[in-house]
DNA sequence: CGCGTATTTGAGAATCTAATCACAAACGCG
DNA sequence: CGCGTTTGTGATTAGATTCTCAAATACGCG
């Protein structure tokens, strides 16, 4: 993230609040001004994981503009408000979240994950998306697509890959898988398990992209993202 | 909105919360446990604009009932969180807002305004008519119209229809959509919701219009438009 | 390299779920 | 009350999923 642009001004406090956040692994730059904020490129944006607006010394009019540029560039935007204007939040802005100013550390760290979080989540307002590489797992539509195809799993496919997807790099015995998806132990057929990933690898795998590996003599594992 | 359900305690200062955003022109409850949650009416919820959840003397499990059930009958969620909780809130809990409590009572009626904003959001503005591909559902006049033509629906696959197509994507289990729609548990009877589906099937797809789609050992959902 | 063991694979049987049907009960209404 | 409509339930059927078994293959190790 560039430090330098003119309109990310940061003076005393403000700085305070992006070391803060960088500190919890989270870039984000300060808004002070609406100056110069089209001409910025896209990578700046990029580079921004979360835009606080400081919107103590604006005008609405710059507020909206900012608000707008977030919006615009998909960047979710968290405002800086003073006490006496939280009445005067404009609900209509496409505003992510507000916070008022000045914020208390943690809260600010909460929204800011929060925002970033409700950023992620693609259309549907509450579906939760697990990523995991070119794999993509939607647990509230119960679909999975890999590059933007969709992929048709069953039930137990489906448990099975969210489960291993859910913990890359870990590994789970066959012993351990029963218990988590079959939910009890069996009797008998800790080969069910092997039919099971097979079935996945041949529906998520081809020869160049290969998601679950084999450990010998424990399980699988889902292969950590690189 | 009942006042009287055994698990929504209004002792002082809760009750003001509810009394202020009232006088707001804003219905909403103050959740203080998740006892009898579920067998809530769906009235109940209809009376019920926003949700505050009051996390101070919830357990985490407790906390994340109440914010499921929120979600699971669209009612946008406000946990009222004591400020050094806040770092424990979990993100991936499908929570529209929180604020820092004891709350100030203007950042409190902008975040209630702005939780139930967002939620209208998911639909299609203020418009009473739902959008879902070919079909058109008008919620006012409660008349459904597949390209043109009318379709004349009974009640309860009415309730179905516009509880799936308001949430295309979204997987419904049979037993959420008996809670949604028939309102109470049933004895058993899955069966109902299957041949429910059926008969609302028959009458709004033919061989080349599919809207409503199988999820196999889960439910079912409304296809999303692509 | 060769052996024992573990995993992968293929195919069919067994099981389970959803769709469908037929009918009964409940409801609304003149 | 009588009739038509809507809703609920059990039985049956169709089809998808899951499990099992055995053969083939891969791996680890001396």
């Amino acid at each position: 993230m560039t430090t330098d642009n003119p309109f990310v001004r940061r003076t005393g406090e403000e700085h305070e609040l992006v070391a803060l956040l960088r500190r919890q692994g989270i870039s984000s730059a300060l808004l002070t001004s609406d100056e110069g904020l089209a001409d910025l490129p896209p990578e700046w944006w990029n580079g921004c994981a979360v835009a606080l607006i400081d919107t103590g010394y604006m005008t609405a009019a710059e507020i909206e503009r900012c608000v707008q540029a977030c919006a615009d560039t998909r960047t979710p935007s968290v405002a800086l408000t003073p006490r006496n204007r939280v009445p005067n939040l404009d609900t209509a802005l496409p505003l992510t979240d507000f916070i008022v100013s000045p914020p208390d550390p943690d809260e600010l760290v909460a929204r800011a994950r929060r925002a970033i979080e409700s950023g992620a989540q693609s259309n549907d307002g509450d579906s939760s998306v697990i990523w995991a590489g070119d794999l993509q797992i939607d647990t509230s539509s119960y679909e999975v697509t890999i590059r933007g195809d969709r992929v048709s799993l069953t039930f137990k496919e489906y448990e099975l890959l969210k489960l291993l997807a859910e913990n890359p790099g870990r590994v789970f015995s066959r012993y351990a898988l029963l218990n988590q998806i079959w939910g009890y132990e069996y009797f008998g057929g800790t080969r069910t398990v092997d039919v099971h990933i097979r079935r996945l690898r041949s529906k998520i795998e081809d020869a160049e992209h290969n998601f679950i590996e084999t450990i010998w003599n424990v399980g699988y594992r889902f292969r950590e993202a690189r």
